[in-house]
DNA sequence: CGGCTTTGACCAGCGC
DNA sequence: GCGCTGGTCAAAGCCG
């Protein structure tokens, strides 16, 4: 995208309001502009400069995450967890609602036409045919649909953290400005969609950054792979080190700071609006441990088991 | 043998 | 229109 001498246009804090807070963030949460301030503080944030520097990600990887409006905000906060929806449906739905402009949420090609389903890759395209078509598996001409995204940062020496989900890892790239590949997981689940980017931060090594996109429609496998919970507590099985997560969620439009202590459970700096949202969404702040790592960090709206 | 990873190639989107 | 980059595919290989 951008030259690699250049600085990035999203790191230039003098910039437009191209620049946003969360990695994956939203337009909500504005780099120099009158709306951060304003919205931040809204929300109850107060961030330094520093620290919001300091929370930042290069936002041109993220740049296809959802973007919200401050105005539509409201809409998008109650994001229901919506218990009855197949995998698929789901999915669509929410992918439904973004991207587009039109942000129109009742997309009647909610249960057809996301291209992240399944039948994307078992029927048609590439699958069973020989190397006729050229195209390798996406339809030409179809637009991807993106799914609401949220990113998280993870001190952790293993990129791979163990969430209670069975991954299948499908690609590897390098990263622009970074020495470290990005890998790509799909959710092993035939009916679930979602997937994760795990990557290294180039800043600093030590943060693990994991991208979820879609929402899973089933429940943990528990932990397969060990039995264990999540990798990054039992690391060299003890609970070492104290793992600071900040998390960013696009959909929610609130951010979260996590310390993985023993319990995960505290929360910092939530904005009221998102608390509220949570407490429509989740009965209990007290989420139950079966739902492993990501049970305690994608926020409600974005699961589905 | 099934599941998973690796890896090179392909394709779409985006900026210039 | 072109080139770059991210994202995905799928064949091949590895491993339990």
């Amino acid at each position: 995208m951008d030259d690699n001498d250049n600085p990035d246009p999203g790191n230039d804090f003098s910039g437009d309001s191209s620049w946003t807070l969360g990695a994956e963030s939203d337009s909500v949460y504005f780099f120099g502009s009158d709306k951060e301030s304003s919205i931040l503080s809204e929300f109850g944030w107060n961030l330094q400069p520093e620290e919001a520097h300091h929370r930042s990600l290069e936002p041109e990887r993220f740049g296809d995450v959802e973007r919200i409006e401050s105005s539509d905000l409201a809409g998008r906060l109650p994001l229901a967890e919506s218990s009855g929806l197949e995998c698929s449906a789901a999915a669509a739905q929410i992918g439904s609602a973004e991207k587009a402009g039109d942000a129109s949420t009742s997309n009647p090609s909610v249960s057809s036409s996301s291209s992240e389903d399944p039948p994307e890759k078992s029927t048609g395209s590439g699958g069973g045919k020989p190397p006729e078509i050229p195209s390798k598996g996406r339809k030409k001409g179809q637009k991807r649909i993106r799914q609401p995204r949220f990113a998280f940062m993870t001190k952790s020496e293993v990129d791979h953290l163990e969430d209670g989900y069975r991954w299948r890892k499908y690609g590897q790239k390098a990263v622009k400005n970074s020495p470290f590949p990005r890998s790509y997981y799909r959710c092993t689940n035939s009916k679930c969609t979602v997937k994760k980017r795990v990557e290294r931060s180039s800043e600093d090594p030590s943060i693990v950054i994991t991208t979820y996109e879609g929402q899973h429609c089933h429940h943990t496998v528990g932990f397969p792979r060990g039995g264990v919970i999540s990798q990054e507590v039992t690391f060299d099985g003890r609970m070492t080190p104290p793992l600071t997560s900040h998390f960013y969620y696009p959909d929610m439009s609130f951010h979260r700071e996590v310390s993985h202590s023993g319990s995960m459970a505290q929360s910092h700096q939530v904005p009221a609006q998102a608390r509220e949202a949570r407490a429509l969404a989740e009965p209990s702040p007290q989420l139950p441990t079966d739902e492993g790592l990501l049970g305690d960090m994608v926020p409600p709206g974005m699961r589905n088991g």
